[in-house]
RNA sequence: CGAGGUGUGGCUCAGUUUGGCUAGAGCACCUGGUUUGGGACCAGGGGGUCGCAGGUUCGAAUCCUGUCACCUCGACCA
């Protein structure tokens, strides 16, 4: 018996971290390899969790007056090159179609991996007065980027996601734009996914290619390492100007928009797999799992126990999301098989509990296991979810702030990022030399400059002792 | 793109060094039955032509040449 589990066990996370994710999301049925290189199949377990994203995230958007459309996937060269800085940028990484209908084109398109361009192209034709402002569009779409490495939901070269594009009549609006899309983000991340996360600014080398400022918000995983969750744009005028898009503004003179552009995408599963994954599979937070709830009958096919079953998932457990899993499996099967995927709660069932009018409720997320009366379901389960949900992220957050330290001296820091998995806060002068410097001495990058607990901890550059202008967040990054 | 590695049923692999009977095993799958509170058991069954192409040979999974794909680690990225 211990044979056989241990043919079909996962990789435990401190021998093989890596190998424990691709376990993971192949044992969990989230994706499957395809016959395309650098491309995955989202399979239903994995795509039930972008579409429960899609609905948190889009609700919160419109929220805030985001309006859906749909951009066409190709963008003539021409298009592409209209802003220097983001050609450079995403010029090694793009697709392009060079034929059609058997005939080679006049000019060649590119198969998006972004829309910067196509939106401008759009705003350019329909902003005209100030009036037409602001325009706060978003796109759920996929993207190419011909990845060279790549890796299930962190990086392959088609993801899913989402961009908004927006343009304002002044900066501080796009300002305002650019950190409120940002806020969004973490919020989701907070309340749906149980991941708390860092907010602040990209260098000058980290930010987007085009921007004049990135904003990001940067979690860690279990093992240490920081996944850029979300990432949100102010263009200033750049874009605009190269683009010609003008409008008359209230004092009857041609005007450039403010720029703002803002994405997830399906990479935040991935940070939702290594921040709560456990050895025994996925962890999901229950706001965000597509089964919240599974009952595994015991002895099921004597009389009236699934009919128990079936019962308490419909007429107790109204509003949840809920299964019965009533496939010829041995219990024991089922309950590995539903850790494996990471469902929030299990009840059994049995003719044991029916007749003392009970039930086995077992969490997930601690393996703890409780009998309660079967009146008590309908009240219990609810707040079992809600506690499971605040206990994944109070976990989740003491981890990160645990593993987050400060160095002042270079050999501190080399040290630090070297043995201690986690984040280091370190002064930096602003030089990207020296971001250059650590990089290749400890392959960490910077992630942020935080917005919230950034007090100076030295006066001077952690690398190179010059003045320190900016408190920075390193790390080993994925 | 640089270094290393691997291609044999759905999966993990054995077999290749030294060419030779009908290409094997475990898991998974299907059927029937017995089971069911932590990955059940018995019996029966289906499925591969050995990544691909060419060559050597009486004979190739095994030797030779070429080619393709994938994986791991680096450099680049949501």
């Amino acid at each position: 018996m211990a044979d056989k589990k241990m043919v079909e066990s996962i990789t435990s996370m401190d021998e093989d971290f890596a190998q424990w994710y691709t376990d993971i999301v192949k044992r969990a049925e989230l994706m499957d390899y395809s016959s395309v290189k650098g491309c995955m199949i989202f399979l239903p377990a994995g795509y039930a969790l972008w579409e429960n994203i899609q609905d948190r995230l889009d609700k919160r958007f419109k929220a805030t007056g985001v309006e859906n459309v749909y951009m066409p996937l190709f963008i003539p060269e021409s298009l592409l090159q209209r802003e220097k800085d983001h050609v450079e940028g995403f010029a090694p990484e793009v697709a392009w179609v060079t034929e059609g209908g058997g005939e080679k084109l006049e000019e060649r398109m590119c198969v998006r991996p972004t829309s910067e361009t196509l939106f401008c192209d759009l705003y350019k034709n329909i902003i005209h007065s100030y009036r037409d402002l602001p325009k706060v569009f978003n796109q759920w779409c996929s993207v190419v980027r011909w990845e060279k490495t790549t890796r299930p939901f962190l990086r392959s070269r088609e993801f899913l996601w989402q961009e908004g594009h927006t343009m304002h009549e002044t900066p501080e609006e796009a300002e305002e734009r650019t950190v409120q899309m940002l806020n969004v983000y973490a919020d989701l991340l907070k309340e749906d996914l149980a991941i708390p996360t860092i907010k602040g600014r990209k260098t000058e080398k980290e930010k987007f290619a085009g921007a004049t400022a990135t904003y990001t918000i940067e979690a860690m995983m279990h093992d240490g390492k920081a996944l850029q969750s979300g990432t949100s744009h102010n263009f200033g005028d750049g874009f605009a100007k190269a683009f010609g898009i003008e409008y008359t503004g209230r004092d009857n003179k041609l005007h450039n928009p403010f720029q703002t552009s803002w994405g997830l995408s399906t990479r935040t599963i991935g940070a939702l797999i290594m921040v709560h994954g456990d050895n025994d599979g996925l962890v999901l937070p229950p706001r965000i799992a597509p089964t919240q709830v599974v009952i595994v009958p015991i002895q099921q096919r004597k009389e009236g126990v699934l009919d128990v079953c079936r019962k308490v998932a419909e007429e107790s457990l109204e509003g949840i999301r809920v299964k019965v899993d009533d496939t010829d499996r041995s219990p024991g099967f089922k309950f590995a098989e539903q850790e494996m995927r990471g469902f929030p709660l299990r009840i059994e069932i049995g003719p044991r509990d029916i007749e003392n009018g009970e039930c086995v409720v077992v969490r997930r997320d601690t393996h703890e296991k409780k009998t309660i009366r079967m009146d008590e379901v309908k009240t219990y389960i609810p707040e079992l979810l809600d506690t499971i949900q605040s206990d994944m992220y109070e976990r989740a957050k003491e981890h990160l702030e645990s593993s987050i330290y400060d160095a002042t001296e270079y050999d501190e820091f080399k040290k630090l990022i070297d043995e201690k998995p986690g984040f280091v806060r370190a002064m930096w002068c602003g030089e990207q030399e020296c971001e250059d410097v650590i990089k290749a001495d400890t392959t960490a990058t910077s992630r942020c400059m935080p917005f919230e607990n950034n007090e100076p901890i030295s006066d001077k550059c952690v690398c190179c002792g010059k003045p320190a202008k900016h408190l920075v967040i390193w790390g080993k990054a994925y």
